[in-house]
DNA sequence: GAAACAATGGGATACGGTTCCTGCCCCGGC
DNA sequence: GCCGGGGCAGGAACCGTATCCCATTGTTTC
């Protein structure tokens, strides 16, 4: 009944049942297997005929648990259907498997719980390093947390890499990689100012959002910056998705606000903003003008395409992967450099056809 | 030097680390962690002390070794960053994550060299089920192919789901889940016909992809059904892409074609053929009706909204894994049914802006 | 021709858990 | 008061693979 051997097809084959079948050792059969050991060639075309009448793959748990195993990455993000977060991830992935290491996938969705639950299994896991995508909400608390997360992976060798959050205070030992937030935002404003526009309809976010708050104050160092004032009952903030900016824009239109253009924090609001600007008849950018952020494949597939600033999504994905790998390998004696470093890549203006020189509209 | 037991806190905690400094068995904080298996409380609370101060986790590798672990999903698509296979993915983990389980996440690339290893891999992993995303090409190779992963991956306890795939022949244990593609297709081009248009050209898609094979194919038998002639000629095939939507457009009017309306093999062609036509001058749905497929959300975020044909991805991705779950719980005994099944979710016309009676346009 | 050496195969052990089986202790029933 | 049994803790046998260390064989050199 508990036959140990039983040499059946129930389940899957083992190295023992490869060797067996071989007439050699299992060590033997791990070493052919790995390539790293001097084996001769007869015995080598034996052992994968075996492999290959038995379709036998190793145990990756079982490699990783003696030592060997690949490398995994762990991508933590809220939502895969986000085109932005999609991107980061991609580039993620590719520079992954471009080095055999695998990728794990979790979702959020923005709840803070879950977010533990994932990197607590991601620390079962033995991942290499856990990306973390995504704006933060609530900074002292978000400071702690994230902390913790990293120390905690840290300890059990592995690494956390912020993608896309604030870079963490102190003495932690955790990568960010980010994009010039504020750069982008202040020359997007500043496109705007320099064909005219004054009155600015400006949706930057949540307010409880960083990369929301970064976009609104860069927008407001423009409007110093041109000697302009800048009018806080124009700020909306709200979620970065269409409804937000449908809505925004009609409502905003129906209190009689004043704006010749729109500032909005991401470029599915802003295809929202304009929607709702034709729904009421006006045009863009005749009427009103308007400008995203991200430059994700929808920007340039509205109508008009819209002028936007570039994310390097993608790039900051790989450059995660990237700075990961690097400390892995590099890791030679105790180079641990403690601290992380923190990789700011840049964003500039695309422009395009949603930009106008404000008209008669008042 | 080679000190087994360093007891540091070099590397990661061991659950002897945890039994050590709790003075108890390996045995008992192994059950305290599980809970299946009576404990007192005096014990669970010495243990679970112990575990926070260390901050321990249990090692999944070791922990799947010795039977149990957390089953693992792995989803398998051309691409992260399209909206339809994100939205399938996003149906995949969140349902798996709902019941614990993990994602695994690998991009082929369109290129099958790339999904064999990738399955292979997933095959060492262990994991209790590979999703397989998107469109086949070349059938004959196509169905050997998947028959052989899928008898290959049923071997080792594991099992194959094509999404969006055609499904295999004869008894090959695997399950699909598909949509009704043709019936979606068919019923798209009948709104066109019944809203009067006679010459509508047609951008299915790659002509070897088995998806646009099909779509083709109903839209020609819904002409059939009008009693009305099907222009070979309006047919142009090419990648699911943007860039072909506007260039086969661009072309087709230089070429001066004559057509009242386009049938999009997908929501991104027809952004792409829109764009073609706005930049020409005409307009939407006035001079030229468009009309898409996937209902993906740029499709409402275009302007006109575009009609569509939607396709439940989210849904069949939860549909996928519920398949999987459900063969795995309920394998009480051998109740393995052999050859898979087959699930075919609706598809059905979302009525937009995008389509009105051919104007005066000859 | 013998000894030293390179090449290569095999046995044993470790990796970190889970779980079966055994055994102790304490309680209740006769 | 003794014995049986239930509840709970510990020891040990795996899970499947990599690798250290030793044995064996064939080859080369003095």
């Amino acid at each position: 009944m508990s036959q140990r051997k039983a040499s059946g097809d129930s389940g899957r084959a083992t190295i023992r049942d490869v060797a067996e079948r071989a007439g050699v050792s299992v060590a033997s059969v791990s070493r052919v297997l790995s390539g790293n050991y001097p084996v001769s060639e007869t015995l080598r075309r034996r052992v994968m005929k075996v492999v290959r009448d038995l379709d036998y793959v190793t145990n990756a748990h079982a490699r990783s648990l003696a030592g060997g195993g690949t490398p995994t990455v762990a991508i933590l993000l809220n939502n895969i259907t986000g085109a932005a977060f999609a991107h980061v991830a991609k580039g993620v992935e590719s520079a992954a498997s471009m080095r055999g290491w695998l990728s794990l996938v979790g979702t959020t969705g923005d709840d803070p719980e879950r977010e533990l639950a994932l990197v607590n299994l991601m620390r079962q896991q033995g991942v290499a390093a856990v990306v973390l995508l995504g704006g933060a909400y609530d900074y002292d608390e978000y400071q702690l947390r994230m902390a913790r997360f990293a120390r905690s992976l840290d300890a059990a060798g592995s690494h956390l890499v912020l993608v896309g959050r604030p870079p963490l205070e102190g003495n932690v030992p955790a990568t960010t990689v980010d994009y010039d937030n504020e750069g982008g935002a202040y020359a997007m404003a500043s496109h705007l100012l320099s064909a005219g526009h004054r009155r600015v309809l400006v949706l930057p976010g949540h307010a409880e959002l960083t990369t929301a708050q970064g976009r609104l104050s860069a927008a407001r160092r423009a409007f110093e910056a041109y000697g302009l004032p800048f009018d806080p009952g124009l700020v909306l903030h709200g979620p970065y998705d269409y409804e937000h900016g449908y809505d925004a824009v009609e409502e905003s239109l129906r209190r009689g606000l004043d704006f010749t253009a729109v500032l909005a924090g991401t470029d599915v609001v802003a295809a929202g903003a304009m929607q709702a600007l034709l729904a009421a008849g006006l045009k863009v950018p005749e009427d009103v003008s308007i400008v995203g952020y991200d430059d994700i494949p929808l920007a340039s597939q509205l109508t008009p395409q819209l002028t936007t600033v570039h994310v390097p999504y993608e790039e900051m994905g790989r450059a995660a992967l990237r700075a990961v790998a690097d400390r892995r390998e590099g890791n030679t004696g105790r180079r641990r450099t403690g601290d992380g470093e923190h990789l700011v890549l840049g964003t500039h203006v695309v422009v395009r056809q949603s930009v106008q020189p404000p008209g008669r509209r008042s």
